[in-house]
DNA sequence: TCTCAATTTGATAATCGGTCTCATTTTTAG
DNA sequence: CTAAAAATGAGACCGATTATCAAATTGAGA
């Protein structure tokens, strides 16, 4: 048993929930894709890897993962909440590339000192925060013509009339 | 006129759009009432002072002021867009106490700079940025028993079972 | 000032991510 | 093994926002 699993049991245990072979085979598929997963991506990763659990299940049980305190929850500007393991994973903020929906995770402990020299200025008390910068990668200022090359997102239409 | 209706009016001309009387009305109301308002609350307070526009112009017509410039678009995490003027304003980030939904803005330049410094380790071009930090404001850790003072938002049903 | 194509509006239908409901199935303490 | 509690899948439902569309308004040019 992988030291998430025992994380989650434990998590389910002192809560009086039950441990279900639909919990255990989406924290497996969770921990083997890539961060800042959807609920809907890792749906379809786990339909595309024979399984046939509900997409409310992949929600109910992503939410079990934040209040175990295995995942947390992102919000990246595209509408649709993302999940990442953060269980043994040192804290991070994040570059959103908008072209590319590159995601590129960063830690600066400047920065959170900072914030903290903010909170205490104004006798307010942090317990979390969410620190995002919104631009364009490497990759993409390099190709100033190409348009999507690792696109994930659905382009929304915009009405420019 | 004052500036910001000549921002708009200028936006509106350069993009073969119309000056209304609805969207003169809508900038008057969101230029009075508080920062970080939502389109609901924008729509409520035009129907108390007698407006009759619509909901839909309302949704239309804040993001014309994005658009133009003139405002920009906020999201604390309780789901509902809020908007601000930003024209003539010093840009900054917030603090948001989860107890009242107190916001409370705060300019901060060592982190601004510090995040430039982020962006060029990577190579990334930042074109903006979204900095919230989430926590108990000071009135709200002192009443430690009471719960809403300032209470804004809808309690969302959390399923603990 | 009049005309009229283009734009805007209000009402309301549609959309979309996410949650809730409920009948059925699974888990687990005893 | 039993039975109560919890979890599941399907699909109804929800809330914020956008799209649709017929009717009204705007404004550039005559
Ligand atoms: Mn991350
Ligand atoms: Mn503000
Ligand atoms: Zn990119
Ligand atoms: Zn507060």
């Amino acid at each position: 048993m992988t030291k998430e699993e025992e994380i989650l049991q434990a998590h389910i245990t002192s809560h009086r929930l039950k441990v279900t072979k639909e919990r255990k085979a989406i924290l497996n598929v969770f921990m083997s894709t890539e961060r800042h997963v959807t609920a809907e991506e890792l749906y379809r990763e786990m339909k595309n890897r024979g399984s046939s659990i509900g997409l409310a299940t992949i929600y109910r049980t992503l939410n079990l993962f934040c209040a175990s305190g295995l995942a947390e929850q992102r919000h990246f500007g595209d509408g649709q909440a993302r999940y990442e393991l953060t269980y043994n994973v040192h804290h991070h903020d994040h570059l959103v590339c908008k072209q590319c929906n590159r995601i590129i995770e960063f830690e600066n402990l400047e920065i959170e000192r900072l914030q903290e020299k903010v909170a205490r200025k104004h006798h307010f008390t942090i317990y979390s925060h969410k620190l995002e910068l919104y631009g364009t990668c490497e990759a993409c200022s390099k190709e100033k013509s190409k348009s999507k090359p690792k696109s994930k997102a659905k382009s929304k239409k915009q009405t420019t009339k």
